[in-house]
DNA sequence: CTCCATGTTGCTTATTTTGCAACATGATAT
DNA sequence: ATATCATGTTGCAAAATAAGCAACATGGAG
């Protein structure tokens, strides 16, 4: 038995989807779930049920991954131990949208300091857009920031968070008096505040070209914080993602539109070249967003 | 980190030397090199000292012993643990001389009967030189006995232990009043009680040829037991394992000759066909006799 | 009923591991 | 001192193992 296998199980069974898990083990799909079945084929059980939908562990499953976390922790702990030259050493640069240094960034940085005391971290906050530019042309290691949908493949991604993307409206005249098309509200008359780029903006875009309607668009902003603000002061709706608006002071003084059309989550994860992944610290603080997304989905 | 190279790391650090340790993992002598070298390369601290005599544990390869004992000893718990078709079960026929049965083989089949309790264990009993036919023709999958000292490629042995082959002489007749040559017992003028075969017979004929003597043989026996009786009768000096010798309710009633010839000491140890080793049982077995020779020399 | 998402399988390619033979090194014997 | 032996290591080719790509199943969702 590998640890290296160990590893990759405990992936899938964080993420419970061969897809994502491949993903984040920088495998192809095939090598992932050919990993699997030498697991399983060893033990002569299955250790996940797929059901073509979801993934799930057996309750076999469920006492090799005890096993399986107890092994790569005693293995990294007698390596971290014995070894002389130690890698994880150096510094490692994470660029971060304020988004992300509010929601998920404290508890991973937490803890990527306890386990690797040695490395010296380096913040830097900025606006989401950047964050792949700076990823790319290597001034900075990881970025944690909205993912785009489409990205080049020297580059990898792993979505770490979902939230929805939610209309809001001003708060004056509580009635909800805005004109509606099809039970939604009708974007081609109520005056929009929209950040000038950005996720949310490209979610926005697609969803109005599949349907064709043009925006009434009253003002273009930089930032979600702006744009809660200006949808306050009654320049019009705006879309911002439900874990800024959480977060916000203004969170109470606008209103949450039910009437919107839906569109996809806002998606926040990590970023980095395939080339940066090569050094163990990168891939170490990788692998812990790994386990904190299961740790999170599994809630 | 693989299991598998935490075993061979586990084997070497018993047996001490790579020659063995090779044989013992059925691994050429490089390919066991190499592993450790990898191992090495990993920590980036030597865990072996070779000085080209001995091979020795370092520090760090202690601490790295217990912790491979420990990793290996928890795979194979859950192992077993998870696993449905349990295939160390069936059953395990094992072929060993008197010799045997008395010295090594208790303390092996009580630690293998108590880590496998489900494999069904066959004991016979009998003649050394019958177990190497035995265990090629496939009649039985393990004999521990007196090893050849060469043998065909598509067995393996495992030498467990040595024992000194003593001189034996009957007791009256206090005085050592047997004609000498060169300090030694003159072989060529006292008559002798030697073995119709078996390994005692080999080494006794291979130090004659090397010097050219012609024996004078009184009578030839069959087995151990039979010639220590012969000896004690008076019939001539014999030729006896230590080992056999101290188990002997004769024991009091023959002389050890010290000026008497050294010849190579007696092997005693397992062998089993290579396709044999294919079936677990048999692995098991075999790691498990590794492990107990490592014990011993360590004491 | 088609399309889509997702996991799996066939086959080729790349990487890792092994074995053989030759070599290095230091001790023992002559 | 020199030959010889025992023993571990290295170069190189072969074998085994794992990975990737593309095509294929399969079951929902639109």
């Amino acid at each position: 038995m590998d640890t290296r296998h160990l590893q990759i199980f405990l992936t899938l069974a964080e993420l419970r989807h061969f897809g994502r898990a491949s993903q984040a083990c920088h495998l192809s799909p095939s090598a992932l779930t050919r990993t699997i079945q030498r697991l399983e084929e060893e033990l002569g059980q299955p250790l996940f049920l797929r059901d073509n939908r979801r993934v799930s562990l057996t309750p076999v499953g469920e006492q090799f991954r005890s096993y399986a976390r107890r092994a790569v922790q005693e293995w990294r702990a007698v390596r971290s131990a014995l070894r002389k030259t130690d890698d994880l050493t150096g510094s490692l640069s994470i660029y971060a949208s304020v988004t992300a240094v509010y929601s998920l960034l404290p508890r991973l940085l937490e803890s990527f300091r306890q386990a690797y005391r040695e490395v010296q971290l380096e913040l830097r906050t900025g606006v989401a857009e950047q964050a792949v530019g700076l990823v790319q042309n290597g001034e900075i290691d990881l970025a944690v920031a909205a993912l785009p949908d489409r990205h080049r493949a020297s580059l990898q991604f792993l979505p770490l968070l979902h939230t929805p993307l939610l209309f809001i409206a001003p708060p004056f005249g509580a009635g909800s008096g805005l004109p509606l098309r099809d039970g939604l509200i009708d974007l081609s008359r109520v005056p929009m505040v929209v950040p000038q780029q950005g996720l949310s903006r490209r979610r926005l875009d697609q969803w109005l070209k599949e349907r064709r309607i043009l925006p009434n668009i009253s003002s273009e902003v930089s930032g979600n914080e702006a744009l809660i603000a200006m949808v306050r002061l009654g320049c019009g709706i705006g879309i911002v993602p439900e874990l800024v608006l959480s977060r916000s002071p203004f969170r109470d003084e606008v209103r949450i539109l039910e009437k919107a059309p839906h569109l996809d989550p806002y998606v926040v994860g990590l970023c980095s070249s395939k080339s940066n992944l090569q050094r163990p610290v990168a891939q170490a603080f990788w692998q812990l967003a790994v386990e904190q997304a299961g740790e999170r989905s599994g809630l």
